[in-house]
DNA sequence: ATGCTCTTTTAGAGTTATTCTAAACAACTT
DNA sequence: AAGTTGTTTAGAATAACTCTAAAAGAGCAT
């Protein structure tokens, strides 16, 4: 069984992350550029406004129009994560981290990652063929499977 | 294996109804009955809004508000679920369907039920060992678990 | 480098889903 | 029946997000 080790790796350096942008489709700027910077730099999973107060510790300028729609290109390009809120109208929270990993999300709203190895053995657990059959009943392809526990 | 066969049996009558309410701590009010009923008896996963027009068909008078609180209340006391929508900023959708199933989100935010028999499959492969071990590691106290997959 | 084109950013207005407010009302209690 | 508490209502308010139109920037082709 081969586990992903690469969780919370360097932050990439400016041309890394340029190269990481085309990549995949996106084109590379300031703003962007930190604010991605600023969601890999942490653990936790901030909300879009939680986020635009850690991008203006870096740069002031940018504005929360930006940060909504970098992280819609990110999510959109598979760069990051959209967690939505379990409270009614809360805000979504947002993960740079892409390998797939499970979300324990507390009563508050507040997401915390079950670690790794845990969270392998859970999603090695969901039985492919189950998957396929899915798929072939009712003609959906299927893209993802999000495993989310909720405690406290 | 035991398997729920008990999705969507009859609708309660008024009396079950109350009954069901009032074991839950919840008052029995002509709103609540007509919500409730209305959400039981559909296999669609309807948004509060969508809800409020089911509703309409048998009471007009019920306002958007009351379909907010009775919500609140359903989920609040676990006769009813929510699910957040995976669009940023979409409509939450509900579901009295309160055994536990595995739903499939659809990219335009529909969500359709997985048939109970791989809904089950995928659930008791849910190793639970590892939640166990989970819960002493976080000190977080457990209270769900969510599968949801993603398609087309 | 310079111009050209297409994309991105911005402030602020607009939208949408949801919650709040205060008054009227209905459900249990006595 | 009277009182107490919880619920409903319309409409105002809020929160999270999206749109708009104009300015700035990215990337390409000279």
């Amino acid at each position: 069984m081969s586990v992903d080790t690469r969780h919370h790796e360097h932050s990439p350096n400016a041309q890394e992350l340029r190269a990481l942008f085309t990549e995949h489709g996106l084109r590379s700027t300031r703003q962007r550029e930190v604010i991605y910077q600023s969601l890999l730099g942490t653990k936790e999973h901030p909300t879009a406004e939680e986020l635009l107060e850690l991008v203006h510790t870096h740069d002031p300028e940018v504005s929360q129009a930006t940060i909504y729609n970098s992280l819609e290109a990110f999510v959109g390009c598979g760069l990051a994560n959209r967690i939505p809120s379990p409270i009614s109208g809360g805000a979504c929270r947002y993960d740079a981290d892409i390998g797939s990993h499970v979300h324990l999300v507390l009563d508050d709203g507040r997401v915390m990652d079950v670690p790794m190895d845990l969270s392998q053995q859970i999603l090695n657990a969901v039985p492919a063929h189950v998957l396929e059959e899915l798929a072939q009943r009712t003609g959906v392809e299927l893209s993802g499977v999000k495993v989310e526990l909720f405690g406290k």
